[in-house]
DNA sequence: CTCTAACTACGAATTCTTTAGTAGCTAATT
DNA sequence: AATTAGCTACTAAAGAATTCGTAGTTAGAG
C-alpha cells in the first residue's frame, strides 16, 4: 500500500524555494545558477519546479521563451507549516516543550538565551 | 538517481518510537494495541521496528517466544535532532528566528506567550 | 527558409517509505 | 506425535522523492 504525501516542503524542494524567497522570481537558468557549483542538473531543477507547482507552491508565466517562476507562499509561510508540524508530532502541541527543548539545544548558548529573553518579554 | 535518506525519524516511525518512548519497552503486540484500531496490519509494524532496528533507533531481546524492543533514543533526543534540522534547513541556524515564527503561530496565544515568559524568565 | 541555440515536456531509473501477505519456525496442548 | 497458536522472516508492491537524459519546440540568426 502506500505512504501519504508530505505535508511541509521536502528538503530538495525547500532549496529551491530559498532562492525564490531569496530573488523573487527566477528562471531555471537563474535558479542552477543560484545553487553551489554542479548542485543539480538543469532538467533536474525544471522537473522539481514542475513538482512544486503540481503542488501549488510556485506559479509560473513566460517571459520571451523561459518561464519564469515565482513562489505562491513565501518563508514565513512555509516556517509557519513547519513550525504546525513540528508542534504536533514532536511536541505534542506545546510550544512550551519545545522551547524548553530549544533552550537547551547545543546551538543555543547564554548569547542566545539572552536575545531570546529580550524577545519574548516583548511579545504580544 | 537517488534521494538521501532521511536524517529525522519519519511519519510512521515517529509514531512507533512514541509507544516505545511511552511504554518503556514493548512487544509487536504491545504495540499494535497501543495503536488506534485498524491502524496498522501486525506485519506491518514488524516490518517497520525492523527498520528502526536497521536505522539505530531501536534494539530488540527473545523475551520468551516475542521480541520485546526497546528505544535506542529517547524522546529528548529525537527532539533535539529535529529540532536542530530545522533551524538549519528552515530557519537559517536562527533560535530568534524559529521563537518569532512560534510566537505568531495560530497555535499560540496570549496564554502560552504567558507561559512562555514565565519560563525563559527562569532559564539558564 | 534553414539551422542552431535555448528551453520545455516527458519519461525512465533509483532509493526511500509504508503497508501487508504468506511461508516457516517453535513451544505448548491434545 | 500431530496440531495449532503465536511469532518472526521474507517478499512484494506501490506511492513519493530525487535525479537526469533526450526528444521536441520555438525564436532568432544567417
Amino acid at each position: 500500500m502506500a505512504r501519504r504525501k508530505s505535508e511541509t516542503l521536502t528538503e530538495v524542494e525547500l532549496e529551491l524555494m530559498d532562492v525564490l524567497w531569496d530573488k523573487g522570481a527566477a528562471s531555471v537558468t537563474d535558479i542552477v545558477e543560484a545553487l553551489p557549483e554542479e548542485r543539480l542538473a538543469y532538467s533536474s531543477v525544471l522537473t522539481m519546479m514542475r513538482i512544486l507547482e503540481q503542488k501549488g507552491y510556485v506559479t509560473h508565466e513566460k517571459e520571451g521563451r523561459a518561464f519564469i517562476y515565482r513562489p505562491l507562499v513565501n518563508r514565513r509561510e512555509a516556517q509557519q507549516s513547519v513550525i504546525g508540524y513540528l508542534l504536533r508530532r514532536f511536541f505534542d502541541n506545546s510550544p512550551e516543550q519545545l522551547v524548553v527543548n530549544l533552550l537547551e539545544h547545543e546551538e543555543v548558548g547564554p548569547r542566545e538565551v539572552k536575545r531570546l529573553k529580550k524577545m519574548i518579554s516583548g511579545a504580544e
